[in-house]
DNA sequence: CAGTGGTCTAGACCACGGG
DNA sequence: CCGTGGTCTAGACCACTGG
């Protein structure tokens, strides 16, 4: 069964705020159940449906607003910077310090970046908002000799990779990156504004001095999935991917559609 | 509210069938129902939260099964070979050819490949299953001239990789991939058995030979994120990430949990 | 055909957030 | 306080799959 009542309505709605500005409130499960005249499971299903496709965030006690997710491209060919990335796509990034202190770096973390370990690190803990909406949450780990002091400078700049440019004289540059979709850990939910089990990346990312090659910082990250679009390319300098991005994307999508699948004879039953 | 009926009640079927064989049948809504003594809605949500959290599939007029998904390694390191990853992960492996035809390239797939625009290359469409389930959907771009007759040989062997390799004389390896998490679209619903809106990956990815650097293969394929846990890397030779896979991500997420996060004095409120 | 999940109603109470 | 979304019941009918 291709169509049902809610559905219908999904699809109605969607189109409806296809147009509007992310943020914009929308009509609630009562309102949308009368408008239809059908019950307020098949308005609550419909909206559901859209909050399932990342187009509206719903939140109790307040209301249904259209959304959009903001791409975040991780690419040996792109510098690392969440507050670029988030003010490219014309929205306001901000960054809150949940903590900021001094530790010995434990063997793992030690040796991801070439330290030795118990050598001493900053651990910065930080949520990250988009529009005031939390949206990421991670830790950073930045070994002392990089940057004596970080939680005086951070308070003035959001930005980590701005911090480390102008106060270290270095340059970010990713050295590599391990990405996945997981489910939101228990422990983050609260952070992150989720429930337990919602779509989330889980982000490791190692990042070096542009030009000398020295290692600066590791980062494990947490992205809401119906916040950030992430794009993940490899890829070696001399065969960068195609550019374009979504545009090249859409276009060669549209390759899909026009013939039917065929069934060649010797071919096994799907 | 963090707890609820249908909550507990997930969080005790998902702990009930932890340990138990991918694609055990487990029992269906209106045993839950009674079993737990609430309705079958409060029941249905807690089966829908499982299937959220991709730790069941459900199938109407069948049942619900337990789940698993299998980890498909995007890395400059890594060939790529769908057939090997899957079987990899102890599951069967099958392709069925949708259509597969010598065409014209396009000039968006011409360039990709470095060839000239209507150049003649096979274009083969194939859906991929894992253990007979449908995982996966794709185009494949292949010009002539890296092999002449790609259905005949694709009858006797599903992995595209492995008639290239004893055919053509060529072994794959990445150039560069460019992965994303899209909604199903609408005309692949029926080929990925999703719905319309159902999370799958999105993956381009461009393969040549590991020894000469020719380009061989252009590859769109649209995989089922329930069925699958990509992880996409990127990195340099030099600066390979570091390894363990999941069990370094496990290791490195226990440092999350311990301590509270700590409101700084001077930190901007959340 | 029986049993599964899918849809839907007409109610009800609750938790939450903002005025 | 009110309105929001979140949960839940007790029913009903339907669509789909398999034997």
């Amino acid at each position: 069964m291709a169509s049902s009542r809610y559905r219908d309505i999904a699809e109605q709605l969607a189109a409806e705020i296809a147009g509007l500005a992310p943020g914009t409130r929308i009509e609630g499960e009562h309102e949308i159940a009368e408008r239809f005249g059908v019950g307020r499971a098949a308005a609550r299903a419909a909206l559901q449906e859209l909050e399932r496709r990342m187009l509206v965030r719903r939140v109790q006690g307040v209301g249904t607003f259209t959304s959009r997710r903001i791409d975040y491209l991780i690419s040996p060919h792109q510098p690392p910077s969440w507050s670029r990335t988030v003010n490219a796509a014309n929205s306001h990034s901000r960054a809150v310090i949940r903590s900021c202190e001094v530790v010995n770096l434990v063997d793992e973390i030690a040796a991801v970046l070439g330290r030795v370990p118990g050598d001493p690190g900053h651990r910065l803990r930080r949520r990250s908002f988009i529009d005031d909406l939390p949206a990421a949450w991670g830790i950073e780990w930045i070994p002392t000799d990089v940057i004596g002091d970080l939680a005086t400078p951070l308070r003035l700049f959001d930005s980590l990779d701005r911090v480390l440019r102008e106060l270290a004289g270095v340059t970010l540059r990713r050295a590599w990156a391990r990405a996945s979709l997981e489910t939101t850990p228990f422990e983050l939910a609260d952070e992150l504004g989720t429930s337990p089990g919602d779509p989330v990346w889980y982000v490791e990312s190692l990042n070096e001095d542009a030009e000398t090659g020295r290692l600066l910082c590791f980062t494990q990250r947490w992205l809401r999935a119906d916040a950030i679009r992430l794009i993940m390319e490899t890829g070696w300098a001399g065969t960068a991917p195609a550019r374009g991005g979504a545009g090249a994307h859409a276009r060669i999508s549209a390759a899909v559609g026009p013939d039917q699948p065929v069934r060649l004879p010797a071919g096994p039953r799907p």
